[in-house]
DNA sequence: GCCAACGTTGGC
DNA sequence: GCCAACGTTGGC
């Protein structure tokens, strides 16, 4: 069964018309540095569903929906000393970091702010609204999922539980 | 720009 | 293995 997540990026260094304008509308997912979020990467399969997050965002938001399309493998990145994703720790035959790629599968046609989140009910244990939270991947619940595109015009939340 | 929360590093 | 120091994240 696919599972939900939610990928954060900072827009002034790749937002989702960024995505948008890419090659397929395709990319890989760089720059993750963080364990618990390389865990949830490798964890990810073809088909997940996933927020694309703009954070550091004025306002911070929840711009679109993103689908994996190749699950993780190395990231040749960490092995690249002009990357500024180097990491002499990770080596190609031990590597330490993963990249998945993701396709756009929508862009909202309007943003939903974070403070617009916070009033939701039902999404209060959402790890993006957990005070201190900083995990750049996240695992959404279904029924956080559903509650998200029910904001969403269009955003076709009951399509497999018509109610 | 501030700063709280968090993750990582490294001395001991 | 502890924990202080440090760097980063990210909302405000």
């Amino acid at each position: 069964m696919a599972q939900y997540w939610l990928f954060k990026s900072e827009p002034t260094t790749f937002s989702i018309d960024d995505l948008a304008k890419s090659p397929r509308q395709t990319t890989c997912w760089e720059g993750v540095r963080n364990y618990q979020a390389r865990n949830f990467l490798k964890s990810m399969k073809v088909g997940d569903l996933g927020f694309f997050y703009h954070s550091n965002a004025d306002p911070p938001a929840i711009v679109g929906i993103i689908q994996v399309v190749k699950a993780a493998y190395p990231d040749s990145f960490a092995f690249d000393s002009t990357s500024r994703y180097f990491d002499p720790r990770s080596a190609p035959d031990s590597p330490r970091w993963f990249l998945v790629d993701v396709r756009l599968v929508k862009k909202f046609p309007q943003a939903l702010p974070l403070e617009q989140l916070r009033a939701i009910k039902g999404l209060e244990k959402m790890e993006l609204l957990r005070k201190g939270s900083r995990l750049s991947i996240q695992p959404v619940r279904p029924e956080e999922w559903q509650r998200v595109l029910r904001l969403v015009p269009d955003g076709n939340s009951s399509q497999s539980t018509p109610r």
